[in-house]
DNA sequence: GGTACTCACCTTAGCTGC
DNA sequence: GACCGCAGCTAAGGTGAG
């Protein structure tokens, strides 16, 4: 390990999806434009700066953007698009530096320490990876440095433009929190600024009378604890004293995959339910196989129309990676709710990963099942990996007189209008 | 009155085996 | 046989992030 204090980048791009989507729409460059859900049931996955000033936000209701933006431009999204520019952004990182830890398609940490020699302080470095992501790709990103990963994330927020009422502010694009600068940078923050403070550890603080970072590092530790919890409290704690020696992570371990779906309009029958099961079966299953892995631990969501919302989940002792293996652990659950009041949202999840039961062992009865129709679903697999994803697919997928097949990922951030 | 989707992690409670 | 403490696992719900 290096001695001395590290260098982490956080790069974040600005508004990437919107932003994208302007690369090969020119006409919408300086109006207000969305991406998201374009049904009443959708939300917002991004908004340029533009439509920042009217009020509008990612994870605000679609029907409430569209109230207090009428003009905006709103596009339902291309998430395989935007997973193959983010690829390319990637690639700009890899040129930099191995050690990158992606956080989501439009972030990532870089640990340039090991770079400082060859191409520059972390300054130079910054504002060389923003260069090449605008002179290659046509696009914005802010970099945050810093000596750790939780302070560079919050000096890259430091470096994005700004949206005001009164129009859009360009940003510093690169800001840096120096060794010893740490407390006098994280100090006057509002204490939501910190990694782990959401709405409901908020009210608790609020309660504590904390509303800066600097409120809570001069808490007394076990006070927070015990309004927030040992794990958390301890955790934030830290973080209030700009501690956080957590590494930059090349290989995060997924730990579960997991498909879920709002319905426009409410399932009322356990026969729609059961349908709707068998096809988000399809889609994870499709997953775990792409992974080479299986899961024990079967997960089913149900939110119902009040948006009162229940989870029920059974684990099986051989792994499972078919739709059939999903299905027929968790139809027993799914056959437990009552769907009379209305189901609004359906999902199912896989988790506690481990090697195909078939692999296990051949002479148990589930897993010699699991085999039979693991066959079948590779051979499903390579229809779709030949012809597309909607190519083939669970009879139950099929909707509507034109027999289209309805895929996982075809709405992302909610029902879109037409359906 | 309106709230998507995916994933990670934590807390609490109950059960089981020793 | 009843009880205790402990560890490990499972299930359910909650919180937070992007």
């Amino acid at each position: 390990m290096t001695a001395g204090p590290r260098a982490i980048l956080h790069v974040d791009m600005d508004a990437f999806y919107v932003s994208v989507e302007l690369r090969r729409r020119p006409d919408l460059h300086g109006k207000p434009v969305v991406v998201g859900g374009t049904g009443p049931r959708g939300v917002i996955a991004a908004a340029n700066y533009e439509a920042r000033r009217f009020g509008v936000y990612s994870a605000m209701p679609s029907s409430t953007a569209r109230r207090m933006c009428p003009h905006a431009v709103f596009l339902s999204g291309d998430h395989e698009l935007y997973a193959q520019v983010s690829a390319q952004v990637h690639e700009i990182f890899q040129s930099v530096t191995p050690f990158v830890e992606p956080l989501a398609l439009d972030e990532a940490f870089l640990d340039v320490t090991g770079a400082l020699r060859l191409l520059g302080d972390e300054m130079h470095i910054a504002r060389l990876v923003r260069a090449e992501v605008w002179q290659q790709l046509d696009l914005r990103c802010s970099v945050g440095v810093a000596p750790n990963k939780f302070l560079a994330k919050l000096a890259s927020k430091a470096a994005k433009p700004v949206a005001r009422p009164d129009g859009v502010h360009e940003g510093p694009g690169v800001v840096q929190v120096r060794p010893g600068d740490e407390l006098a940078f994280l100090h006057p923050l509002p204490v939501t600024a910190l990694w782990g403070v959401g709405p409901a550890t908020l009210e608790r603080l609020q309660r504590l009378g904390v509303r800066t970072v600097r409120d809570l590092a001069e808490l007394d530790e076990a006070a927070l604890v015990s309004a927030v919890g040992a794990a958390h409290g301890q955790h934030l704690h830290r973080l209030s004293w700009a501690i956080d020696d957590r590494p930059v992570e090349v290989d995060r371990e997924m730990k579960s995959i997991g498909h879920e779906e709002t319905y426009p309009a409410d399932l009322h029958t356990y026969d729609e339910l059961r349908r709707e099961l068998v096809r988000l079966a399809d889609g994870v299953a499709s997953r775990l196989r792409a992974h080479g892995t299986a899961a024990r631990t079967l997960s089913l969501k149900v939110r119902f129309a009040g948006f009162h919302t229940i989870t029920r989940s059974t684990t099986v002792p051989g792994a499972v990676h078919t739709a059939n293996g999903i299905v027929k652990a968790v139809d027993p659950l799914l056959q437990a709710v009552d769907p009379s009041p209305g189901v609004r949202l359906l999902g199912v999840s896989a988790s506690n990963f481990s090697p195909p039961a078939e692999q296990l062992s051949l002479l148990d009865d589930a897993a010699a099942a699991e085999s039979e129709w693991d066959a079948a679903e590779a051979t499903v697999d390579a229809i779709r990996s030949r012809f597309g994803n909607t190519a083939i697919g669970p009879a139950s997928a099929v909707r509507g007189d034109g027999l289209r097949l309805v895929r996982k990922g075809a709405q992302q951030w909610g029902p879109d209008q037409q359906q």
